[in-house]
RNA sequence: GCGAGAGUGGCGGAACUGGUAGACGCACUGGACUUAGGAUCCAGCUCUGGCGACAGAAUGGGAGUUCAAGUCUCCCCUCUCGCACCA
């Protein structure tokens, strides 16, 4: 017998061999049906941690049975490498952000071979080389000709810290997402890329994505956010010019009393100029507008507004109506501009209290008549239609088209929509991204770069500045360049960079054919590989990345580059890997090498007893986390696999066990051994082809359980990717395994056993493959277990010829019985009235009814 | 506030279309083997009562539908996540 089993030899052993024979390189064969499978890049931020380990775990399984499947297996690896992080390290550590990445990239591959994921390293790439982003800089031409790619002026939200814009997206609460430093407005000229354009697309298809969860794609509407409503426009006193006001309650128009702007909004600076009200508008507009976002954001920040001076009129009821600017108008929702409408909605209802303005009930509930003057909140339900003119008793709902058919003959509104989705400003003022491709001239205005003259290079040569500001704008070649147009000598580069959602929303094209270099990818390998069969990834990217990802799907699809327009089919967003904090009062989180061990654990440094905290998302911060490293020391790689797999459905949050890491190493063990155990014996063996019927009563049991194992863990691995509950059944056939005694031999038990054990090893490979890509050479297989076709149940093993009948009396269980398959209704009937326990509890009581489930139950009622 | 998801033993988690609640694992308890074991093997392990056969209770709480509910319906509670002054 081998010795005990050591997976530090048989992993890098393996490893190796795989590496050398290239077992994980694929083609495009059109013989075969092509998978591919899809894990989301990591950032190179230095070493992986579990959430990579555990999302890359999962995928390899899904990559490695749909191989043994017979698919075509595309499951690629690469790098997300542009990013603020090596900046910032890159500056702490007086170091290049490009050496810093690549290095982290060294690593980090070197952990992903570690864990025996089956990439196919050729098709690698990195998304800060030139030959990737300068096609992404080629889709921006195009995407600017088209108008798909725009420049405008506006307020951007702005992170002091990071010196940079955030996207809508990027801001959290009111704060930057990266470092938490509060998010304050700046005016900037920026690019966009026209998302809203493709709002509607990207709403509609959500409800096509049938492989999505549910919760990912309410995020994306949500986020989409769609209103409908009407636009109606209020004609300014004393002045030619309407105010448009985007609402969703065209209803209630005849209670609007006053008009509230945006801060930002351009009328209002207009309108109090050389009033006596100037001088507190501009300081209200001064204050708002730069205003840190989080406190604007916060749940009880106070609703506050000034009197612009000027006054417009309400187009249905003719009132006269005070023009406010408000704190709580958002300029980057509808247009800026809200009708408010005290009575029925919340926010104006206590603005108006607030200023003592007036408040007019135009939707009456059927419970009784609102009175204004008693009213405590806002009426935001359905009801009928009061001081509205020709429209009193109808009910709101009916008002509210009719109403806006008035208007729209009037045409003084519309019916629209109003999306939340804006669209996505893509400059960065930041070096370590891809240079935008564009060139200021003082004559020309804003020119491409002609095409022949990408990719634009990011100079190699910048050192980072204090603050981590753009070194780009002061690099002496770069910014400095010819007008492509006229000529001028002195236009100026673009100094921005694109936000590395870009780069992003493209990487599973490129990954198709990674070293092509006529364009973003190869039509042809694109059309074989994509989309992408099962995408997986954390929860974090479900609006961002997705969104993005998607939009730029749309966009080359409009291109006619792509023939599909959504890039994903099913989505798989795993849980967060967590564990229990430990916590000291003085001295905060610890570590567990800092606690003493005993009743209670003790902090070493002070001797205070440890709390055992939540059990939370792993984080530096929170000494909770575990580095894969020293667990692939400890333990190897198949055990690291195996309890991540083990111990928490995907979709679920893991909840870390040090003992239960030793449970999934023991079970490997048992596995070693039992395999070992009955190595002489079957070595030389075939296995046991069928039919059952020629088995002994001893071996036929081995045989169906075998048979029901394959069942079992294919279609928990297939349909649900319940990999916990596969685990337990091979862990139910191996103690079945273990209780078969090696002696006496036969010729028969070998040859069984040799199925069993086969089977064992081809159902537990894409969890474990070295352990069993070592057992299955031993037995003499001179391809890889990969290559292996995964196991078929044999239906005849499944039948069983007698079922355990449970006999309940009024719902209850009260006794089982065992009968031949198919036994009648009527024999079952008769059995259970008869069964002595069953006779205890219906003794003097009479039968009502008698449910026969067949094969299954009988349930008495009396 | 709005939206989504989840509440099952000491713990992680099973239970596919309503049909034996607690698979599998961890922890714990007892035993075997051993110079020894924190190795391995065997057994026990929801709670309450009972030596025991057995009986009763139990899937966050309450009602309902059903022969039968962890699973379906309604109400309530708690937790997690996402969005959040969106007019």
């Amino acid at each position: 017998m081998k010795e005990k089993y050591d997976p530090k030899s048989i992993e890098s052993h393996w490893q190796e061999v795989w590496e050398r024979s290239g077992l994980f390189a694929v083609h495009e064969d059109p013989k075969k049906p092509k998978y591919y499978l899809l894990e989301m890049f990591p950032y190179p931020s230095g070493k992986i941690h579990m959430g990579h380990v555990r999302n890359y775990t999962i995928g390899d399984v899904v990559a490695r049975y749909k191989r043994m499947k017979g698919f075509n297996v595309l499951h690629p690896m690469g790098w997300d490498a542009f990013g603020m992080p090596a900046e910032n390290a890159a500056i702490s550590n007086n170091t290049h952000p490009a050496r810093w990445t690549y290095e982290n990239i060294d690593t980090m591959k070197k952990q992903l071979k570690r864990m025996g994921f089956s990439y196919d390293w050729d098709r690698e790439i990195a998304t800060c080389k030139p030959e990737y982003y300068r096609w992404e800089q080629w889709l921006f031409l195009k995407m600017y000709e088209k108008g798909m790619a725009y420049r405008k002026e506006s307020y951007v939200n702005w992170c002091e810290t990071c010196q940079t814009v955030l996207a809508n997206e990027q801001v959290e609460a009111g704060a930057c997402w990266r470092c938490g430093e509060a998010v304050r407005q700046k005016k900037l000229s920026q690019w966009f890329f026209r998302i809203t354009d493709d709002a509607e697309d990207l709403l509609v298809h959500c409800d096509r994505l049938p492989g999505w969860p549910e919760k990912v794609v309410t995020m994306q509407k949500n986020w989409i956010g769609r209103s409908h409503g009407a636009e109606i426009q209020f004609q300014i006193e004393n002045l030619d010019e309407t105010i448009v006001v985007f609402t969703t309650r065209p209803d209630t128009i005849f209670g609007a009393t006053f008009m509230c702007l945006a801060p930002e909004h351009p009328l209002v600076q207009r309108l109090s100029r050389n009033t006596a009200q100037q001088a507190d508008v501009d300081a209200f507009v001064d204050r708002v507008s730069l205003q840190e976002r989080s406190t604007r954001g916060l749940e009880r920040y106070e609703k506050e507004g000034v009197f612009t001076g000027a006054y417009c009129v309400n187009p249905m009821s003719g009132r006269r109506m005070p023009i406010y600017t408000a704190n709580f108008a958002l300029m980057e929702y509808g247009t800026g501009a809200v009708m408010s409408v005290p009575a029925h909605d919340q926010r104006d209802f206590e603005f108006a209290r607030k200023y003592g303005l007036e408040i007019v009930v135009v939707v009456q509930p059927e419970g009784g008549p609102l009175d204004p003057a008693t009213m405590t909140e806002a009426y935001a339900g359905e009801g009928m239609m009061v001081h509205s003119g020709e429209f009193d008793g109808m009910p709101n709902t009916e008002a509210m088209q009719a109403i806006v058919d008035r208007l729209e003959a009037r045409k003084m509104g519309k019916r629209t929509v109003s999306y939340r989705l804006r669209d996505w400003g893509i400059s960065r003022q930041r070096y370590w991204g891809a240079p935008i491709p564009m060139i200021h001239c003082p004559t020309c205005g804003i020119v491409p770069v002609p095409e022949s003259d990408l990719p634009i290079v990011l100079p190699e040569d910048a050192d980072l500045l204090e603050g981590g500001k753009s070194p780009l704008p002061q690099h002496p070649d770069f910014a400095k360049v010819k007008c492509p147009a006229c000529g001028r000598e002195d236009a100026r580069r673009e100094t921005d960079t694109m936000d590395t959602f870009v780069e992003s929303s493209w990487y599973f094209e490129r990954y198709c054919s990674p070293h092509y270099d006529k364009g973003m990818f190869d039509p042809k390998a694109v059309a074989y590989w994509m989309p992408v069969d099962q995408y997986i990834g954390g929860v974090e990217h479900a609006i961002l990345h997705l969104l993005y990802s998607r939009y730029y799907t749309r966009v080359l699809n409009d291109f006619g580059m792509v023939p599909y327009r959504e890039p994903f089919t099913r989505l798989l967003t795993q849980g967060m890997v967590c564990k229990e904090t430990l916590h000291c009062e003085e001295h905060g989180f610890l570590y567990p090498e800092e606690v003493v061990d005993g009743q209670p654990r003790t902090c070493k440094k002070c001797g205070r007893p440890v709390e055992i905290g939540r059990v939370e998302k792993m984080s530096k911060s929170k000494k909770n986390v575990v580095d894969p490293n020293a667990l692939l020391d400890a333990y190897g790689a198949d055990t690291t696999r195996l309890f991540c797999l083990f111990a928490a459905p995907p979709e679920r949050s893991l909840e870390w066990s040090d003992q239960g890491v030793d449970g999934a190493f023991r079970f490997l063990t048992r596995v070693w051994r039992l395999c070992w155990m009955w190595m002489e014996e079957i070595r030389s063996a075939t296995a046991f082809d069928g039919p059952m019927d020629r088995l002994s009563a001893d071996m036929k049991p081995v045989y169906q359980k075998v048979h029901v194992t394959i069942q079992k863990v294919t279609n928990d691995i297939e349909d649900r990717f319940h990999f916990n509950t596969a685990i337990s059944a091979v862990m139910e056939l191996v103690n079945l395994l273990y209780g078969v005694p090696v002696e006496p031999t036969s010729s028969e038990k070998a040859s069984v056993m040799r199925l069993a054990l086969e089977t064992v090893v081809l159902l537990l490979s894409p969890i474990v493959p070295h352990l069993c890509e070592d057992i299955w050479r031993e037995l003499g297989h001179k391809d890889s277990v990969l290559l292996a076709s995964w196991p078929v149940w044999d239906e005849a093993a499944l039948r069983k010829d007698r079922h355990l009948i449970v006999i309940q009396v009024n719902g209850k269980l009260r006794s089982r019985m065992e009968v031949e398959d198919d036994t009648e209704e009527k024999v079952i009937r008769e059995l259970a009235l008869s069964d002595e326990k069953v006779q205890k509890f219906i003794a003097g009581k009479a039968v009502r009814q008698i449910v026969v489930v067949k094969n299954k139950l009988i349930n008495i009622v009396v």
